[in-house]
DNA sequence: TAGGCGTGGAG
DNA sequence: TCTCCAAGCCT
């Protein structure tokens, strides 16, 4: 058993995944001869445009982005406009591109630039980054485009082009692997032409390196790619791993007398809605995922609440566990058999309100039953045959 | 630190 | 119809 720690982990990750010069001049070379040169924010390096275009561009996909950029910068021309503008106003030219946060964010931090620096955007990462709205990323793609700041991005596009460019396993979204593309996406980073190489890289993710069926033969990078190599383009990046489904379990009581057993119609909203199913001790409770959870403790007071109504129960008797799977959880049900000797007022067909009922064991073929009530009741209705005859 | 946040496009 | 995710940030 050998511990690696987070120092050796990262000299492996380095060893692992050189980079060389050659990959930065390769980017900025693909990026002046076939990258995108016409977008309406790349016609200015004035950084309130810059910054404008990179808020809204956040998760947001370019075509959808390009009426609300120009719609913004017609009413709101400048860093003061914009602070100036009452809220609403803003928001009301936000409406519709989504992520709401990002507009307040964004009125926010043009009062912030207009009384903290004058109108002018910090040039320095550092600084830009303490704004609201402004992440790391984004503050790298503002000094970079404005200013020519040495700085790394790593959105989406570039964790795509890395992971494949160097074979890079393991989910970008998780905390460990980005980490790691940080600390390449800095050592990457070219001492001259980085606006070309920044929008570079972002143009080969968006046009090349797409996420499914990219034009492999078009990439300045093919020769150096590990997963074209390898035949992992399609694998890589990762995907982000499903969460493990959840699971809940439950105590049905299976209450019998003479040959039939308490059923109880369900609410029509939820799971099984307005099917006939066993009463539960204390509804589905979450449990934690495991393989079969043990039984959960009984809840005396459910238990009498439950029961008492219908009459005397006897000894209980857990029977096996059952197993059933929802496409959004896994339900776990512990069947508890008791005989039961009706109340008086209760009578043998109808117990109350038509929500409870006497089910006979030989109708329970035919009834509307959830499939594993179903089934727990038909093997239990074979027991009781086998054990008459 | 994973989850929430909006909308539209692609497969 | 449904899933996945796109120039991320914030908590």
């Amino acid at each position: 058993m050998t511990h690696v720690t987070p120092a050796a982990a990262a000299a492996n990750f380095f060893s692992e995944y050189a980079p060389d010069a050659g990959f930065s001049s390769a980017v900025i070379e693909w990026q002046k001869q076939h990258g995108r040169h016409g977008l309406p924010w790349q016609q200015s390096r004035a950084a309130y445009r810059v910054w404008l275009s990179e808020i809204m561009l956040q998760q947001t996909q370019v075509s959808a982005v390009i009426p609300y950029y120009q719609k913004f910068l017609s009413s709101f021309p400048d860093v003061h406009a914009l602070a100036q503008a009452p809220s609403e106003q803003v928001m009301a030219h936000w409406a519709g591109l989504g992520y709401y946060t990002r507009a307040r964010n964004l009125h926010q931090c043009a009062k912030r630039v207009v009384a903290e620096y004058g109108g002018e955007f910090p040039a320095d990462p550092v600084l830009l980054q303490d704004l609201p709205g402004i992440g790391r990323s984004t503050a790298a793609a503002i000094t970079a485009f404005s200013y020519g700041t040495k700085a790394a991005i790593l959105d989406g596009n570039v964790k795509r082009v890395l992971a494949r460019a160097f074979g890079i396993h393991g989910y970008p979204g998780s905390k460990p692997v980005e980490d790691n593309m940080w600390r390449l996406a800095d050592a990457l980073l070219p001492d001259s032409g980085i606006e070309a190489y920044t929008q570079g890289l972002m143009d080969l993710g968006a046009t090349v390196c797409t996420r499914s069926s990219p034009t492999c033969l078009l990439c300045p990078l093919q020769k150096r790619c590990v997963a074209k190599a390898e035949g992992l383009t399609e694998l890589l990046p990762f995907k982000k791993p499903k969460a493990a489904t959840k699971q809940k379990q439950a105590v049905m009581l299976v209450l019998m007398h003479q040959d039939a057993v308490l059923v109880e119609r369900r609410a029509d909203i939820g799971i099984w809605g307005g099917l006939l199913s066993l009463p539960e001790l204390d509804g589905m409770q979450a449990c934690e995922p495991s393989r079969s959870p043990d039984l959960p403790q009984l809840p005396t007071d459910a238990f009498n609440t439950v029961i008492r109504p219908f009459g005397q129960a006897g000894t209980g008797r857990l029977l096996p566990v059952m197993e059933h799977v929802f496409t959004h959880f896994r339900l776990w049900i512990h069947p508890l058999l008791m005989e039961l000797q009706p109340a008086a007022a209760s009578s043998r067909l109808v117990v109350a309100e038509d929500k409870y009922q006497w089910l006979p064991l030989n109708q329970v073929q035919d009834a509307a039953l959830p499939a594993p009530v179903k089934s727990l009741l038909l093997s239990l209705a074979r027991n009781v045959q086998s054990t008459a005859s």
